[in-house]
RNA sequence: CCUGGGGUAGCCAAGUGGCCUAAGGCAGGGGUCUGUAAAACCCCCAUUCGCAGGUCCGAAUCCUGCCCCCAGGA
């Protein structure tokens, strides 16, 4: 269980399949992020439509409510949510950094106040293990400190602390059992900071984890430093495991990313554009509560074979948006999800036939940051 | 026609002599969003208070006239 081969190369870009107890997952690959056991407006056979193989879910959120004990009890996630292929779980070390003044860190683990009730609440590397592990999902990160990724002192604590705790989890994690059921990824940190990714990888990788994730970015760097970041660190994890670029992203950072050799990604933020209105497009994100679609027959995008798409204009998109209609926010992020899923499976039929770098550049050269 | 109440932004509405170049809400326009404390948040939107005079150092606020609206009575 958990074998990744990778099938087809292009460059740094890679195609591969990660085999799990839910069936094979085909990378490179984009989550739909489902924090509350839910992808917000999207059925599950909905996701499997538009074509999502693999759903993250959150430690934190689910231990709060309705509680990872419960979640067991209805046979774990995947039953519990009605999803039956590969799900992902976040170690709950995300929250660790955004919820800002509600933690304190220390090294043995962290203690916050529940943005729900204010209780308080401890979580250590094992507990984190633990939850997931009653969450039953195929692929649990470790519990890890994402710090923001400019202030070198800070990033160097988290950045060590991580390493420790990912020991910690891995022993945890075998002391439960479960690795065939479940596979551990590690997380490498080190913010921006060469000196520390080298260092993390290295601690991290000597572990052998059977995929890693990097950490600690799109969370206020610049997308220079990013890609920078990605250039260095990514060559520096094993070539025959999966790469996880953790919270992204946007259409151009995936490019970017699968462009450096990475194989997975989540992000919250299709879904959450969608919610607030904004619809992503190949030639860039449109705002759709804009008086200037109000009177727009056109698809959100011409040549978009989405429900949302193949169904609606633009004009009534917009109303259902400033009506505040449940059904705006379903077919937005029904499309906005499509869209990236799209260029998902693009990419990697791009690399399988030795052109992603040409498609790369055409699809960055297209999409907008301010587009129409 | 009489009596009373009322006319402040597209709508609702606070303010009843100086802190009003007028609160707030809605509507409207625009922006932000990257391992979801987010169907959230931020910004813009009345030099002007029915109209015309007057009192006063000073008026959306007081006085006079006029114009509208509402209720009751003829």
């Amino acid at each position: 269980m958990f074998e990744f081969d990778v099938k087809a190369t292009c460059g740094l870009a890679r195609a591969g399949t990660l085999q799990t107890p839910h069936g094979p997952l085909l990378t490179p690959v984009f989550a739909p992020v489902g924090t509350q056991a839910t992808v917000k407006a999207v059925e599950p056979r909905e996701l499997h439509e538009i074509g999502a193989t693999l759903v993250l879910s959150n430690t934190y959120h689910l231990y709060m409510r309705p509680g990872d004990d419960l979640v067991a009890e209805f046979g774990g996630l995947h039953s519990f949510m009605g999803w039956d292929g590969p799900m992902l779980t976040d170690s709950g070390g995300f929250q660790v950094f955004s919820l800002g003044e509600l933690r304190q860190v220390d090294d043995e683990g962290v203690t916050f106040r529940s943005h729900l009730d204010g209780s308080i609440h401890r979580f250590t590397p094992e507990k984190s293990v633990q939850i997931q592990h009653n969450l039953g999902a195929d692929i649990i990160m470790c519990f890890d400190e994402c710090p923001p990724p400019l202030d070198r002192t800070v990033v160097e604590s988290a950045t060590k602390r991580t390493a420790l705790w990912a020991k910690r989890c891995l022993t945890e994690h075998e002391r439960l059992g479960n690795a065939e059921r479940q596979a551990l990824f590690g997380i490498i940190q080190g913010g921006i900071f060469p000196e520390l990714r080298e260092r993390s990888a290295q601690a991290l990788t000597a572990l052998d984890f059977p995929g890693y994730a990097v950490g600690g970015l799109a969370v206020g760097e610049s997308k220079a430093q990013m890609q920078d970041t990605l250039d260095q660190c990514v060559p520096l994890l094993p070539a025959h495991k999966p790469r996880y670029l953790m919270g992204v992203g946007s259409p151009e950072d995936l490019v970017n990313g699968v462009a450096r050799g990475i194989d997975i990604f989540d992000c919250v933020l299709p879904t959450r554009l969608a919610r607030n209105s904004a619809a992503l497009t190949r030639r860039g994100r449109i705002n759709m509560r804009n008086v200037q679609f109000a009177r727009d027959h056109a698809p959100i995008e011409e040549g978009c074979g989405c429900y949302a798409c193949t169904h609606f204009t633009r004009g009534y998109i917009r109303h259902l948006v400033k009506a505040e209609e449940i059904l705006a926010h379903q077919l937005l992020s029904l499309h906005n999800l499509n869209m990236l899923l799209t260029l998902m499976r693009e990419m990697r039929a791009a690399i399988f036939d030795g052109t992603f770098a040409a498609y790369a550049d055409e699809f960055l050269a297209n999409y907008k940051v301010v587009p129409h």
